[in-house]
DNA sequence: TCAAAAATATGAGATATCTCATATTATTTG
DNA sequence: CAAATAATATGAGATATCTCATATTTTTGA
């Protein structure tokens, strides 16, 4: 993890400037931290002292349970929020985030800023949209989750993520979204090649009937 | 469903004044709805026109996929906001509220106060909790729904809702909300009696061994 | 550069959960 | 009050998904 000091801090947030999320200057304490892949932006059950907002990159919000399992529970993009419930909540379980790609993002020091965020309507108008948004991906993922096969979800999943034609995720860390085991991952892999939807290239899939795919990701929607 | 007029809209209005919540007057156009038990407060599909925040009641927050599964996605209860989602969303797909008991509400009309409310700190703080709640509540469940079996979410579903040492929800519902088939509530329901936990008394079940109960809810925690 | 760790791969048996069929009992409603 | 509807109940077979064992290949780090 490194933090941008000097000329190089104050020219990445002349050039990503979120002055127009805040009614008030946040430049004054705001540090730049750029993280690489793999490291934790957040620890599990570790609280933040800051709230970020991403600039650049990609990382995994994940959750440990008891019994060993892990939940990748979402993906978090550029102009997303980390360290947000832990602003609005005195208790809160902190669930771990990594970079899945090299990622830059502003920190506000909660501690200087909690109180001036929680009363600026700009910004908490932001973040309640942000909140909204996630509260219903969260609430429409639970309820596909327990209503349609993997067959579905994978299905979904493969269109949303495939580039150019051509599927290539970390089965491991699919197993951890989707929540299934590896096992059974494969075999539902194996089982849209046996049926001519995927081509496999390697490690890769190729999409080879995108139609059927679609179908079979259409009864996730509701209209 | 009746919306209170006259005396009985100014009296009820007075014993249960929320105007803590809000930095500026919102009685002028607020109603005062009240609804029975399987009355549908808002409809699924379809937008509603009142931000609603409930007084008394429960109800339930419903949502049908094409393969014809139904999804009780959370219960919602007094303090709580309904509508919230389309009041600071344009595009969204409305979910269906039913009440399970009888139920009051005061209803704002979202054409008279949404640009107020967007830009009124109290209130957006205070959504923006009841957000953040909601969010990492649907995560929690989500998560939890694809890491363990029935057994341990049923253990704790039995636990929150016994009433004095009794279990007497509705299978029916119970199955919509943890998402598992009748059949197979009913099968963990009775390995439940086999193993002593609970015992059935005609419709109800009674909690015979509170600590079996506990240990299997437990592994859901996060510590 | 080599050993360790991570990711991929596959088989086989176990189990969690679903579907469907069918019966009985309670609740609601005209 | 009777008929319709909803809720409860149970059996049996199907299928989705898991666990564990084990092998190979790729990536990583000292």
């Amino acid at each position: 993890m490194e933090i941008y000091k000097g000329e190089k801090k104050r020219l990445y947030m002349e050039k990503n400037s979120i002055a127009h999320l805040f009614s008030f200057p946040v430049e004054e304490f705001m540090e730049v931290h750029e993280y690489q892949r793999d490291d934790w932006i957040i620890q599990e059950g570790r609280r933040p002292d800051f709230l970020f907002y991403v600039i650049e990159g990609k990382a995994k919000i994940y959750i440990t349970h008891q019994n060993g399992k892990v939940s990748l529970i979402n993906f978090i993009n550029a102009n997303d929020y980390i360290g947000e419930m832990e602003l609005l909540n005195d208790v809160y379980y902190t669930k771990g985030i990594q970079a899945s790609t090299k990622t830059i993002c502003f920190a506000l020091p909660i501690h200087y800023y909690r109180k001036q965020l929680l009363e600026d309507a700009k910004f908490l108008r932001e973040l309640t949209k942000f909140l909204s948004v996630k509260a219903t991906l969260m609430a429409a993922k639970y309820s596909q989750s327990l209503a349609f096969p993997l067959e579905n979800r994978l299905a979904d999943f493969i269109l949303q993520t495939a580039d150019e034609g051509v599927y290539k995720e970390k089965h491991v860390t699919v197993c951890d979204y989707l929540g299934v085991s590896y096992r059974h991952l494969l075999h539902v892999l194996t089982q849209f090649c046996d049926k001519g939807y995927l081509q496999k290239n390697g490690r890769n899939y190729q999409i080879k009937q995108y139609h059927s795919l679609h179908e079979l990701a259409e009864v996730l929607k509701n209209k």
